[in-house]
DNA sequence: AATGAATGAGAGTTCATTCAT
DNA sequence: AATGAATGAACTCTCATTCAT
């Protein structure tokens, strides 16, 4: 069940565009039915090869489900890495990454449901090359913390680890509930108060609520805080 | 696949301790091999009853598995309930519902892993009485979050429904790691700083950093408060 | 593919009636078309049974396949040191073997097909607990064998593998042409002269063969015909 | 699967050369792994050919399997006849054939496995012109036997095609068993043993035992019969 | 002449589920 | 109430074979 991974039998290319149609195939059956009520023959239907096909292309069916995110994440994150490049600031990065992140699911709702409803559950899916991609992706959240962490934007006490499972895990929950509720109509709604909410906690200069109550609290002689510019939206 | 949901066939009752070690059985089961991997024969070798029998209290092998969070999600949100009639404070609530909430998961690894790894995936389930259950829970959050708004203690414009999310996101992806890769090896040491972050972001009068900060500030006359070492830590 | 011998599961009986109908159905089918060729399918139809019931008797296709000789040959096998009790003599003991081996193939052209055609080609088969009651029947084969020289019967240097080797070669031979060919019509027909043939070469004391040649001799006053070169060695 | 024999399509010529690399492939992995388990693409690599090309050379993989005796067959007939001409008798003419049917086996381990474990089980082989070769080659020793019968040298009521299936059987037997379970280390070591045993028992003049039989059986006046010297071992 | 690529056609096997006892 | 036994219904995967190039 688990065995191979990696690219199949020889390696052999094949002809790579029929192999994204069946990926994409692939993607879109899973989405609906889900691994185990999806079958091959389905996927081969959608793609318009043969099932034998498949299996020249793939070595088994769960080879062909965690190939699915491979060329999507890859894509993504170098274009992450690229597009970090051009913006300044820890939060304004981890701004940028909260909404590519949000985007990726937003703009494939097929892959997100891929991903959310079915490889999220898989023990397999862990051991495999292609789960790497998605945790170097991860890495760059970790990075944009620290980096904030590091020239003071963020706390200093910041536990990295945490708040990437925290905005992660806010991002998964909200994908997952669009998958299979429909829900929040829009994803991209979320991000901004998502963002502004994580925000105040993790500053370390919150210039926002925080501040007040530092004053407020402290009932000292000093001068009140002033609001930010970003509270003025919410 | 879908259809019935509700008990099974009569509602007869048959012996409620078979019952019960029948869905202990296949929580075990289901916990270890995920649902399809896992077949009737094994929680029937396992509960030490015929497959057979578990017809008789189950309609399907799906239906078996829906069955699994009743009992518990029932006596977690019955206990919840009474205990925070004894919480003074939104705040104080909320922190309640996330350790417990950490806690419900901590307690139950098996149960942890199904919920995670199989149900949460399910859109079946989602059609389930027994998901119910789950959302009433879900309501409870809310409604602390809205008591916290209506009192001062959280912000004002805090969107309850984000919130949750962020939280309950949080906590999922927190049991979800523990489950795939045994990662936080102790959930529970992630609460206090999920919800010191969450709380810097949604207090609009924030007690907890503020209250160390003040200290610091104290001795001094003027400038804004230098963060110190006790706030590295929480 | 080899993998489980022995009896299926937890060894549970089931119905052995049934169970004894598949295994003649199995023989008939793989009689006729071979191994490959029979499909589970087949077999079921012609046992009037559904083809997962199969699975419930064997755990595989070869299993049901190498299940096939144990019955008869325990049977044959049984019935031979029966009956060798109460033949006097190890030429007359040989000569019974003989046709009992024989008539257990001619009996039984089915099975006679089964062991000449596939199980014969066979490697895994070697492994399996029911070649072993085959090989226990070769054993009386090398006794009787032995018994003869020992009672001087037989010439002493006789090489009790190799003249079995010659025997059973000769009735798988035999019975191998009668399978493919339908050659002899009367596999019994075979039988005298072949242990005539057989008894002139080893028995210390040829009683048979003799007589032909009296006539022969019988007309010649001379020397006893000299030894040919060839000879010498054995 | 039957079909076509003769050689494939238009009996075009190719590569003679490749033809027989691409046969002695066959041979090598039918060998190894039997028929049914070998695949054309094992064949294929084995041969460094594509599998395409087989089918340039085979019209099926079945041909391929009957085309591999034909070579080997051919050349041994030709060389059998070719010596018969330079032995003298037929004893021991028949002994030639025995060692030169022993050391075809003996000398190509991969055909004897093809040949014993696949082959002579397959009935359509027997459709093919390739097995017209192996009867011609039966017929060899129909003849010498029939030329020792009329010449003296064996019985005269000989019945040569039991004696041909002895012989054959024996064979077969020793290296079927070779092939299975490697067990006569060496052929040839049992040859003149069972030489030995068959011409006591089919030469008319049977120096050994038989001799004395015949003097004592007759019941003429003569010597008794004197043990021969190889008795005195027992 | 040679082959990369595609596929039709099945086959074995597994399991959830049923039902007579 | 409990279950032994039976089975219907699929599904994944394999492979010999073909064909366009």
């Amino acid at each position: 069940m688990t065995g191979n991974q990696g690219n199949s039998k020889k390696n052999r290319k094949l002809n790579p565009v029929k192999r994204l149609s069946i990926l994409k195939a692939a993607e879109k059956i899973f989405s609906r039915k889900g691994f185990h009520e999806a079958t091959v023959s389905d996927i081969a239907k959608k793609a318009n090869v043969s099932e034998a096909t498949i299996y020249e292309y793939f070595t088994s069916k769960e080879e062909l489900l965690f190939s699915i995110p491979a060329e999507i994440v890859r894509e993504y994150q170098e274009k992450n890495v690229e597009i970090l490049q051009y913006v300044k600031g820890a939060a304004n990065k981890l701004r940028t990454l909260i909404y590519r992140h949000l985007s990726l699911y937003a703009d494939n709702e097929d892959y997100a449901n891929v991903v959310m409803l079915i490889l999220k559950g898989n023990r397999n899916f862990l051991k495999t090359d292609e789960y790497n991609v998605i945790q170097r992706s991860a890495r760059n959240t970790i990075q944009v913390l620290q980096e904030g962490i590091d020239n003071g934007e963020f706390r200093p006490d910041l536990q990295p680890y945490l708040v990437r499972a925290m905005i992660w895990g806010t991002i998964e929950h909200l994908v997952t509930r669009k998958s299979l509720l429909g829900k929040p109509e829009d994803l991209f709604s979320m991000a901004d108060e998502m963002i502004n909410t994580l925000f105040h906690g993790i500053l370390a200069d919150s210039r926002n609520g925080a501040i007040h109550l530092r004053v407020t609290v402290e009932n000292k002689i000093g001068p009140a805080p002033v609001p930010t510019e970003h509270l003025e939206k919410g």
